[in-house]
DNA sequence: TAATTCGCTAGACCGA
DNA sequence: TCGGTCTAGCGAA
């Protein structure tokens, strides 16, 4: 077997012409030139494997006006610019879901590039009425038509000479495991940021499941030092050991930005190839929009730092700062060590200390490898879903993971792909917008014996049960209009939508797992997989009705969009109502919950039979469940005014267990000393009802800051920067202290996480405001902390306990009080 | 390349 | 210096 890259002798077999092969599907590209190549990346148990597929050609649809007969013909032996088409085939394809089978001709190149240059000229010839799908990728398309799934195990048969595909047949739907290696770089600066144009690689680090390595040109202790004689030899060493792996995963924390586009430059500069590709080739950068990825060759880039920023957005894990040490803390609990790049080079320079240096670099490999098997099983699952690969699947947002299933979907169903709409059009549809889920102003200030009612999947249920889907709108059904949305949009009943039947796969998918993973072991490697698939198929689920209302979406439909919002105020409504009149009280409710006082007299059973009663009404696969029982509740008024405020409460159940929502506490622009404060003043009235300790909380929070006592870490509020500082039109203390860190070297840009303290030199509170770390312990201005932090933080809560400001700044009244009463 | 709307609040900014 | 308006960010769902 010939491969590219692997640890074994090659094979010849001299008589037998095709080879046959297993190995799980990575990657697909094409080779450009005059005539585009399908190319397969496998990983075998021997190595990496590259098919080629010149069988599949790049193609694109056009309908046509008269005779598609006529008009294939003439297409076919046209010259566009010296471009001329292979030929133009009639295929039978739906225009849309719902309609018949038209004549649309599927126009064959020999290349990607001649589809590029033909396509707006083919578009422009009077008989050509629409062109379709002539922007989907060539090798995306190629995994579509020829059915393939990413990451599953296929049966190949090729030609050994050429190495042309015979066959391929899919052996199995499990991923095996796969190989995964991490790597980081420490590297030298003279400022803050390392230029890889002059700054060395100082040291390189490599983790997998095996071993742990640290390339250095100087002596460490450790035993996992691998001592090289200079930079050089450093990358070198590092290529090769990642090459002597046969990684079916790279895995780095920011690679795509850091070590990637530094490995290159260096590797450059020291007249050295950075090969780690399967066929020896350098990873090579993707342009993604502003940002770039690194894609190597054969094997799967992960970059753990992107999976985190996707998982975050789609709130699978909860993070502020995406630095590796508060990660490591915030999902494995470890306190890893912080060095900045001011003390490497100084550890580096003196080697005083080089072993705590070489250490920080093999935790970063060693977290980044961590955090890569722990969030992989999800993305392993989502790329086999949507068949995307790893790199893919990694870095799309909502929109391409969709986008990519009913592409996929349209082809199995014969129907022709919608185009993406021009950007005039997607800023038209932007300024159209449309009303969102209902939220119900609270009754302020304490509840008792709470029941939280949700419902669940609300957004995917409706559109299951109701059949919304930019097909079904407005059908010409007279009967269909019994399923009319609130704001008079109806949808179809007699056939199933294009979207909402996908959706309800996908639906029934997940109770299918769920169910299953009731009879596993939590512990076991079956339970691990069921949750991944669920998981993938929820973020995949959940992800459906945002890009209805998503205006650069091929499959946008504001009135589906607003259909689904539309009934489910309407259905949130209902609940309420129907609460009330069974003789509970509605507090509260948010999009597709409701907050439900249980009255003297009404007990929890009561609850669950409203609950079977709503459910008995609900259509389709609708569903209304209990979220929980709480003891008690807290809303309190807006900062200014009288009426209370939404999506700001905090409730505590039978075990003791707080929730809190919206509040400063959870909020990352507020500092950490007004956060925990407002955090004890709610525990110390819903735990233990006693206002009075939190009014001391409060006053010994003053009473530190006054004194100068409070730490640093306590201060620091975060604040992100979201567009280039330029553009800034009101500057903000974030803003501020940006600006001035970039005048003493540090690089922020847009995208940057603000770390600041306000200080006491300065007028407004921006001149005040400084990066935290160019901050010493001590310097902050204390009357800021106490008067819009701590104050600000607390002062709703107490209010509503019938305390003032004044009680916190002075002795305070010691009547006990009445709301428990 | 790119999921949505609803809601709260801080602090700059601006004119009187 | 005051108060209203606007920009900006973050969170809930």
């Amino acid at each position: 077997m010939r491969l590219l890259f692997n640890n074994f002798a090659p094979q010849i077999i001299g008589v037998e012409m095709a080879e046959k092969a297993t190995g799980i599907l990575l990657d697909a590209d094409y080779l450009a030139g005059a005539q585009s190549v399908i190319r397969l990346f496998f990983s075998t148990k021997k190595g990496k494997l590259a098919v080629k597929d010149s069988s599949f050609e790049p193609y694109f649809y056009a309908m046509v006006s008269g005779s598609p007969e006529e008009a294939a013909e003439k297409i076919a032996s046209m010259d566009f610019n010296g471009i001329k088409p292979k030929r133009a085939d009639i295929t039978d394809k739906k225009a849309t879901p719902g309609g018949q089978p038209e004549k649309v001709l599927k126009i064959i190149f020999n290349s990607t590039k001649d589809v590029k240059e033909a396509r707006e000229q083919v578009r422009a010839l009077p008989f050509v009425l629409h062109k379709r799908e002539y922007d989907i990728p060539f090798a995306k398309r190629y995994l579509i038509d020829r059915d393939l799934e990413p990451l599953c195990e296929y049966e190949i048969e090729f030609d050994e000479k050429t190495m042309e595909l015979k066959s391929i047949k899919k052996k199995s739907d499990i991923t095996p495991p796969l190989r995964i290696g991490a790597f980081d770089f420490e590297t030298y600066s003279a400022g803050n940021f390392s230029d890889p144009k002059k700054d060395p690689v100082l040291l390189a680090s490599y983790v997998d499941d095996e071993e742990q390595v640290v390339f250095s040109e100087k002596k460490i202790k450790q035993k996992y030092a691998v001592l090289v004689k200079d930079e050089k030899e450093l990358l070198e060493k590092l290529v090769e050991k990642i090459r002597s792996k046969n990684l079916d995963i790279i895995c780095t924390y920011n690679g795509d930005n850091f070590d990637f586009p530094y490995l290159i430059e260096r590797a450059k500069r020291l007249g050295i190839k950075a090969g780690i590709g399967a066929d020896g080739s350098e990873p090579k950068p993707i342009k993604k929009g502003l940002d770039q990825a690194f894609a190597v060759k054969g094997i799967q880039h992960v970059d753990a730092y992107q999976v985190l920023r996707t998982l975050s957005r789609f709130g699978i894990v909860n993070l502020i700062k995406f630095d590796l040490e508060s990660v490591d803390k915030a999902l494995f609990g470890e306190e890893k060590e912080k060095i900045t790049a001011e003390q490497i080079v100084e550890m580096w320079r003196t080697g005083k200390e080089i072993e705590r240096l070489a250490e920080y670099n093999r935790r970063d490999s060693e977290v980044t490898h961590r955090l890569v098997k722990e969030y992989l099983p999800v993305y392993i699952e989502m790329g086999k879903l949507v068949h995307q690969t790893l790199f893919d699947a990694t870095r799309g947002g909502a929109s391409m993971l969709v986008e990519a299933l009913l592409i996929r979907e349209s082809f199995r169903q014969n129907v022709l792909v919608p185009n993406r709409p021009s950007d005039q059009e997607a800023h038209l549809r932007i300024m159209q917008t449309y009303k969102g889920g209902f939220v119900r102003e609270p009754e302020k200030g304490l509840h008792e014996n709470l029941a939280v009612l949700d419902f669940t999947s609300l957004h995917p249920t409706i559109m299951i049960s109701h059949n919304i889907s930019p097909d079904t709108v407005n059908c010409e059904h007279a009967e269909c209009k019994k399923n009319m949305s609130p704001d008079k949009y109806w949808f179809c009943t007699k056939r199933k939508g294009f979207i909402s039947s996908i959706l309800e796969q996908l639906f029934s998918k997940r109770l299918e797992l769920k169910k299953e993973m009731k009879s596993k072991k939590k512990e076991s490697h079956e339970y691990s997989a069921l949750f991944a698939r669920q998981q993938a198929l929820k973020i995949l689920l959940n992800s459906f009705y945002g890009t209805l209302g998503f205006a650069h979406f091929r499959w946008y439909s504001r009135e589906s969009a607003m259909a689904v919002t539309g009934w489910s105020r309407e259905y949130v409504q209902w609940v309420a109502e129907e609460a009330d009149k069974a003789g509970f009280k509605t507090i509260y409710g948010d999009t597709d919950s409701s907050f439900i006082k249980i009255p003297e007299g009404k007990t929890k059973e009561d609850v669950q039979e409203f609950l079977k009663k709503i459910n008995s009404e609900l259509p389709g696969v609708m569903n209304l469940e209990l979220e929980g029982f709480y003891k008690r509740g807290i809303f309190v008024t807006k900062k200014s005014g009288e009426s209370a405020a939404k999506k700001k409460y905090a409730l505590i159940d039978y075990s003791g267990n707080l929730k809190i929502v919206g509040f400063e506490y959870v909020r990352r622009d507020w500092a950490g000393i007004a956060k925990e404060t407002q955090r004890s003043v709610i525990e110390a009235i819903l735990k233990e009802g006693n206002p009075e300790k939190a009014i001391e909380i409060v006053k010994k929070a003053i009473k530190e800051l006054k004194e100068g006592k409070t730490k640093k870490s306590e201060l620091v509020i975060y604040s992100q920067i979201k567009k280039a500082i330029s553009r800034y039109e009101s500057i903000g203390p974030h803003v501020a202290a940006a600006k001035k860190a970039i005048a003493q070297g540090k690089a922020l840009d847009e995208g940057s996480m603000i770390g600041y303290i306000i200080t006491r030199a300065g007028k407004s509170i921006s001149d005040r405001a400084q990066l935290e770390e160019f901050v010493a312990e001590g310097n902050y201005d204390a009357d800021y902390y106490i008067e819009n932090q701590v104050i600000p933080a607390v002062i709703k809560i107490i209010r509503e306990l019938g305390y003032s400001e004044e009680d916190l700044i002075h002795g305070g009244k010691q009547s006990s009080l009445g709301a428990f009463g």
